[in-house]
RNA sequence: GCCCCGUUGGUCUAUUGGUAAGGAUUGCAGGCUUUCAAUCUGCAGAUGAGGGUUCGAUUCCCUCACGGGGUACCA
């Protein structure tokens, strides 16, 4: 009765896969809608087919292109390319299938809500929110399910003039099926029912001519020739009806896969950009989050909650994560392969991906996993690399010149190998600030100042010797000032530890660091013998 | 209220009608160590509840609880 059980779907007959994103010009790039963009991405590139972007502005405001910008370069900066949308493929036009702005579209959703009107699928709708509202009241106060009347229905012309000459406007409904069932075969999920008596008469177009979201979304999917619409699953309620104006408008249906929502870390509520404050009281969002913080704030960067905060992709970008290793975290939020495997690259991504094994079931984002994929993809990068994506924090934070001294690649290098994996984000590398620092302006952490070479008794001397023997190191490598310092440590009868603290503390200002011998070498002994000098007059006021 | 989706350690997940329920991440304890990091060793931690079906259920079915989504002239 009225819809067909069996669904004639679009892919059987289209050669060539095609997914979509279609976000919203909101000013920045959410980290849920990078996975389902990511998923959707994989997809496409698995089948050798096409993955494009369609800007979802109907209800519209601000400015678009403003809005957008954001959200096109986390695309850009994730290596998510697409084969069509604004901005896409390079010199030509953005693709076949355009323009890729709904807004844009207008005409197409008014015919197509015309044409479902003559069909006798969807009809004019003369009834005040008031009166509608009414009928909802009522049939929730006889405890039954809301099914409106049509009592201000109107489907001949004698009708409309009726209405009209009341002063009422109308809105185009969809026509609902009343009985029957709709068994929709969900990649992910299975098959999933619903009852066409559930479902409303739902709006379609506004008085005002304009058209609401579903019908443009089923309208664009089907002239873009979408084959595969993987998104959310708060759409999947909303698939009856999207299914019901493709059959009117007789469109073949395509295939959908509804991924579980990403939720906040430590519950299962959605993950959202409002809820900044509640999740700062996450421990380890929060550790996120400072780590973050102190980055930026060395970056000179504005840290509001608009653009820094993790849950928006900008936040990444600037800190220095790598792509890939959000992309792969974000792969595994939801997405397994055999559960042992975790470590993918984006070409192992395209190569294994399937729907068949998304997750049914939210999934937390989790700062401390993320950390560490990235981690372990920042500590794999070859030395080259590491050092071209350190160097551009350093001259933000204005410590080295742009373009960069010639001898300040290698020093780079020198210190993200010393550093080891203690770099784990790009941005990292300001933790090593002391190295760009001219001698004489070097911050003292009074803290460690006073532990190391302040108070213990001995301390000043000792370094005093030591920086003696220091000028006669040759060459001043690590090893070989290790050996001087041992034979320091000997000589004078004492423990490391008795030299080794304030030593560091002279020459970086800070009491942590890696290496002491990698520090002094990299320093050189000209900067060495400055700093010590400069530490050991230096006194607590 | 009604409809839909979901529920394995803190978190991400694997597997199966018969498993010591596996991996990852995290946490804790200890070792190493010039600080920090790393590393090594050890430890801890899960099938939401109740009913069925079955010789046997984490797995299949039902009910409940909980979470989420939808029920908009939002997307």
């Amino acid at each position: 009765m009225g819809f067909l059980p069996t669904l004639p779907l679009l892919v059987e007959h289209t050669m060539r896969v095609r997914t979509r994103f279609a976000p919203s010009p909101t000013g920045y790039l959410h980290i849920g809608g990078v996975r389902t963009a990511l998923f959707n991405w994989l997809f496409a590139r698995k089948h050798d087919g096409q993955f494009l972007l369609r800007v979802d502005d109907t209800d519209q405001q601000r400015n678009v292109e403003e809005a957008l910008e954001p959200i096109l370069n986390g695309f850009r900066w994730l290596g998510l390319d697409w084969d069509e949308g604004p901005q896409a493929g390079g010199a030509g036009g953005d693709g076949d299938y355009g323009p890729y702005f709904q807004s844009q579209r207008s005409e197409l959703y008014e015919a197509a809500a015309e044409q479902l009107v003559a069909g006798g699928f969807a009809y004019r709708d003369f009834a005040t929110t008031e009166e509608l509202q009414a009928e909802r009241e009522a049939a929730q106060a006889s405890g039954e399910a809301f099914t409106y009347s049509r009592r201000w229905m109107a489907e001949s012309p004698e009708q409309v003039a009726k209405f009209e000459a009341e002063g009422r406007a109308a809105v185009v409904r969809l026509k609902m099926p009343r009985e029957g069932t709709l068994v929709l075969n969900d990649l992910i999920r299975g098959e999933v029912r619903f009852d066409w008596a559930r479902e409303q008469d739902h709006v379609i177009q506004r008085a005002d001519g304009s058209c609401l979201y579903h019908l443009a979304s089923v309208v664009d999917d089907r002239a873009m020739e979408i084959t595969h619409v993987i998104r959310a699953e708060e759409h999947l309620p909303n698939t009856p009806r999207q299914v019901f104006i493709a059959q009117s408008l007789g469109y073949e249906i395509p295939e959908y896969a509804h991924l579980p929502y990403v939720a906040e870390p430590g519950s299962k509520n959605k993950l959202s950009k409002r809820k900044l404050d509640k999740y700062l009281k996450n421990r380890d969002f929060a550790a996120l989050k400072k780590h973050g913080d102190s980055i930026a704030e060395r970056l000179g960067l504005e840290t509001s909650a608009d653009t820094f905060n993790p849950v928006i992709v900008d936040f990444y970008e600037q800190v220095g994560f790598l792509p890939s290793a959000i992309l792969n975290y974000l792969l595994l939020l939801g997405w397994s392969l055999d559960g042992e495997r975790e470590e993918f690259t984006v070409d192992e991504m395209v190569e294994h991906f399937s729907l068949e094994r998304v997750n049914h079931s939210p999934a937390s984002f989790d700062p401390q996993k993320l950390m560490a994929f990235q981690e372990r993809a920042f500590t794999q990068l070859d030395l080259k690399k590491k050092t071209a994506l350190c160097v551009p924090f350093l001259q933000t934070a204005g410590l080295i010149d742009t373009p960069p001294a010639c001898d300040t690649a290698p020093r780079v290098s020198a210190i993200l190998t010393a550093a080891g994996d203690r770099v784990k984000v790009a941005g990292d590398i300001l933790d090593y600030n002391d190295f760009f620092t001219p001698n004489e302006q070097l911050p003292l952490e009074e803290k460690a100042f006073q532990k190391r070479i302040n108070k213990p008794e001995d301390a000043r001397e000792l370094l005093r010797k030591f920086a003696d023997t220091l000028k006669t190191v040759e060459p001043f490598t690590a090893s070989e000032l290790d050996k001087a310092l041992h034979g320091f440590v000997e000589r004078e009868q004492i423990k490391i530890g008795q030299i080794i603290h304030a030593l560091r503390v002279g020459v970086t200002g800070k009491a942590v660091g890696f290496g002491v011998f990698e520090t002094l070498e990299i320093l050189g002994r000209e900067s060495c013998m400055a700093r010590i000098q400069r530490a050991l007059e230096h006194s607590i006021a």
